[in-house]
DNA sequence: CATCCGTGGTA
DNA sequence: TTACCAAGGAT
């Protein structure tokens, strides 16, 4: 396979000048930083922006200071903690992983070894081998892909054409300062050659690059499907100043958080209440996620002190609600609940 | 390979 | 307002 050296050689020198400080991030040629800092933050990066991630980076890193202190967490904290960052999978598979990385006293420097780690896929292990370890690894997330479909002005639709897209990436990777290499190329694509409107007059590779005549035509991507809308009904269920909260099943949609009891959320859900009440509407609340949009209605009621839970649950102070580590859809609910002036406040 | 999985910013 | 997009992974 013909290796291209100069792009390389352009974006290095072009980094080495205009290399973003972010918190995690080492200056461009210095040590390797601390692995656990960049598997860390390469999760939290996982289709998230990075103005999104800080505060929870360094919350976390405050709170758990190294993979042994989060390998200790406890699992309902670590949850709340994530809460309202998204895609709670990757916060379940972040305790699996330290867990098994403490375990394993500490992280493998392989990008193989790496790959079998829970919530480290192709993108992760291969940035966290060439970041943390040194180690040449053909990195690709999306900035990459639409750098390199641009640089070769790659026709070929996305996803389908991911293979050839990573020859070329390879192609491009240089054998050393891979980790620089593959945080260049991200930050080129955050940067400058973003997906609208690049500044090519600005891009180091200009003059390299195929597709600098239609830059917007590329990545080529196939046509996605619209979005469905669905919607369900969500219980506020107040006893002497507390609200019953429940525990979303470990799988799936807002798995294993914090959330008010609901109905299923479909074309045509079942909204039977969980229990006889006096019901009141407390108002709805939109919500989009990524493969549908949700209405939710939400219904709420007082209870007498002495009742029990009509389900399993716990009962939250009510005035600490925004403590519960509640994902947005369900903090946006519970913000509904509290403005609305339902409260008849009726004993069951 | 297709689908599921959050959220907030931007044009 | 709608639509697209983001340092992807699991199944």
């Amino acid at each position: 396979m013909r290796v291209d050296t100069e792009p390389a050689r352009r974006l290095l020198a072009w980094y080495d000048r205009h290399a973003r400080a972010l918190p995690w991030r080492s200056p461009p040629g210095a040590p390797p930083p601390d692995p656990y800092r960049v598997w860390l933050s390469e999760i939290m990066l996982q289709q998230t922006t990075v103005a999104a991630v800080k505060p929870y980076f360094r919350h976390f890193m405050a709170r758990w200071p190294t993979v042994e202190a989060l390998a200790a967490a406890d699992d309902a904290e670590l949850m709340s903690a994530w809460a309202g960052l998204g895609y709670y999978a990757r916060a379940r598979n972040l305790l699996a992983c330290a867990r098994a990385v403490a375990a394993q006293g500490g992280f493998p420097d392989s990008e193989s070894a790496l790959l079998k780690l829970p919530g480290i896929g192709a993108y992760t292990a291969a940035a966290v081998a060439a970041i943390a370890f040194g180690r040449r690894a053909v990195v690709i997330d999306a900035n990459v892909e639409r750098v390199v479909a641009r640089l070769f002005a790659l026709a070929d639709p996305l996803p389908a054409a991911r293979p050839a897209l990573r020859a070329l990436v390879d192609r491009v990777t240089p054998a050393s300062r891979a980790g620089d290499f593959a945080q260049a190329m991200m930050d080129l694509g955050a940067t400058i050659c973003t997906p609208r409107s690049p500044a090519c007059i600005l891009c180091p590779l200009e003059s390299l690059c195929a597709g600098k005549a239609a830059p917007a035509a590329y990545p080529v991507k196939a046509a996605k499907r619209p979005r469905p809308h669905r919607r369900g009904t969500a219980w506020w269920i107040e006893r002497d100043g507390h609200v019953l909260l429940v525990r979303r099943p470990g799988r799936g949609l807002l798995g294993g958080m914090r959330a008010l009891p609901s109905s299923e959320w479909s074309d045509s859900p079942d909204e039977t209440p969980p229990c006889p009440a006096a019901w009141a509407a407390a108002g709805t609340v939109s919500h989009i996620f990524t493969h549908f949009a949700l209405t939710l209605t939400v219904r709420a009621a007082t209870v007498s002190a002495d009742c029990e839970p009509p389900l399993e649950g716990e009962w939250w102070p009510v005035d600490t609600i925004t403590e519960a580590g509640l994902p947005t859809l369900f903090a946006k609910a519970a913000a509904t609940a509290l403005q609305k002036e339902w409260h008849d406040r009726t004993t069951l």
